[in-house]
DNA sequence: CCACTTAGATGCCTAATGCATTTATGCTCC
DNA sequence: GGAGCATAAATGCATTAGGCATCTAAGTGG
């Protein structure tokens, strides 16, 4: 039994070893950039130029530099593309399935990023890059995320490239269980705001409607948002007070 | 600022591409195999033969190959270092940072997996290798982890390789959170079972003491678990029933 | 056969949440 | 400029989940 577990080793080492040697895959960073506006999800798309899948729409993505770190990568890709830096990101899972590309062995770490939709609006805009969409997400769902489409903002469907719904799917499924204890409206909302514009995002990324009340005590009793003593008038109805995020009170977390 | 803004992703294009044409890292697979047993968490070590970190213990890992997916790798990872088939294993993270290997550039995609106790110490010994350990985990944690120290059979502390350190801890978090919603135990314990039994299991992975009374309800009250019929005797006290866990009628999820 | 130990059920208290009601207040329309 | 409208925001109540204490059950081992 000892000798026959030690073979094995060997082995799979040596298998494991010879192919790494003599084929690496290649390493992408592709960012599922989210954002909430008009009360649904949306996604930065870029329209492959060339060929395979072109013209179909994906991720913005882009090769891992070798001494550069992931992080770094998702960052540079966003900066790139979109123009956008200090946005809030975090590593979201890696693809790695042989066949997603076919060019070549091409394995994704994907990050999710978030950002305020007027920063992204101002952005794809200042671009003027026919490449570049912002597209709606339609989430299909019964509890869990079943698929997503997304649709461009003439109302048509932009085919996604790759394995880039499966994606989507997997970066909306995080950003929903994120929700639950991670103040994430954070990076979704200016720097004042309502309780009504947060539970709309909140809302929005959930899928589904929210107790008004409920949420108003758990995110005052939490300590999530403080008043900013402004109230935002000119809304046809008593004005409500402004709010901004408080830096939690980090006492035993 | 249109021409500006192509100008730069036209660089950055030309700075990732080349750097990918040039030098591609290597894409490595790592798994923190974990297990509960004696009230506290274990984990698989492999004490390194060669240079660098000579004699410090790392994760069991090897390189992926280049038809071969992610999951596949640390599948086969398991079966080489461990002898272990058909174990539950899910991805973590992916950890790539520059200078985390230095040797060469490796980017790490971390996957954790979870055993009865049992199996672990039965493939472990099996193999007989002096250079396979079963190391206790001691958690720093304040709320959230802080950080891990393995701990060997003779109560030696066993350095950990690379950044295996933090691997460990980001497992040790991910399992802890996926406990509150996730029925984990199932994973870490022989087909029937008592409640106390699950209880201490749940105790050891979270570092803290959990109520009796509340866990036994909310575990029955939600289905995860159906008595068998059969007790366990033999103990010395009332003998307690003896339960399997329940596959989840799945109605609306 | 009695003491010990843990199992398992029951009841109570508190906190969180859903839902309904009431009052407040600026805006729009006439 | 006043009435009505829409939403804000506070309050109260019912339900539920979880923490805690108590009580009884039932093998084991002296």
């Amino acid at each position: 039994m000892d000798q026959t577990a030690a073979a094995q080793d060997e082995l799979a080492f040596l298998a494991a070893y010879d192919a790494s040697v003599y084929a690496r895959p290649s390493v992408a960073v592709d960012v599922a950039l989210l954002t909430v506006a008009r009360g649904s999800l949306q996604t930065l798309l870029v329209q492959r130029a060339g060929q395979p899948q072109q013209g179909r729409w994906a991720l913005p993505g882009g090769f891992v530099a070798i001494d550069e770190s992931l992080d770094a990568a998702a960052a540079r890709v966003l900066a790139a593309k979109a123009g956008l830096e200090d946005v809030f990101s975090e590593q979201l899972y890696t693809f790695g399935e042989p066949g997603r590309d076919p060019r070549t062995r091409v394995i994704s770490v994907v990050y999710f990023a978030l950002v305020e939709p007027g920063r992204l609006e101002r952005a794809v805009e200042a671009r003027g890059d026919r490449q570049l969409a912002l597209a709606t997400l339609e989430v299909a769902a019964n509890g869990r995320v079943r698929g997503v489409r997304a649709v461009g903002p003439g109302g048509a469907e932009l085919p996604l490239a790759f394995d880039h719904a499966a994606i989507l799917a997997t970066a909306v499924e995080r950003v929903r269980g994120k929700l639950d204890y991670a103040p994430i409206g954070f990076e979704l909302l200016p720097g004042a705001f309502t309780l009504l514009e947060l539970r709309r995002v909140h809302e929005a990324v959930l899928g589904r409607p929210l107790n008004k009340d409920s949420f108003r005590r758990k995110v005052i009793d939490r300590g999530l948002v403080e008043p900013t003593g402004d109230r935002a008038t000119g809304l046809g109805h008593r004005p409500p007070e402004l709010y901004r995020f408080a830096r939690p009170a980090e006492a035993d977390r």
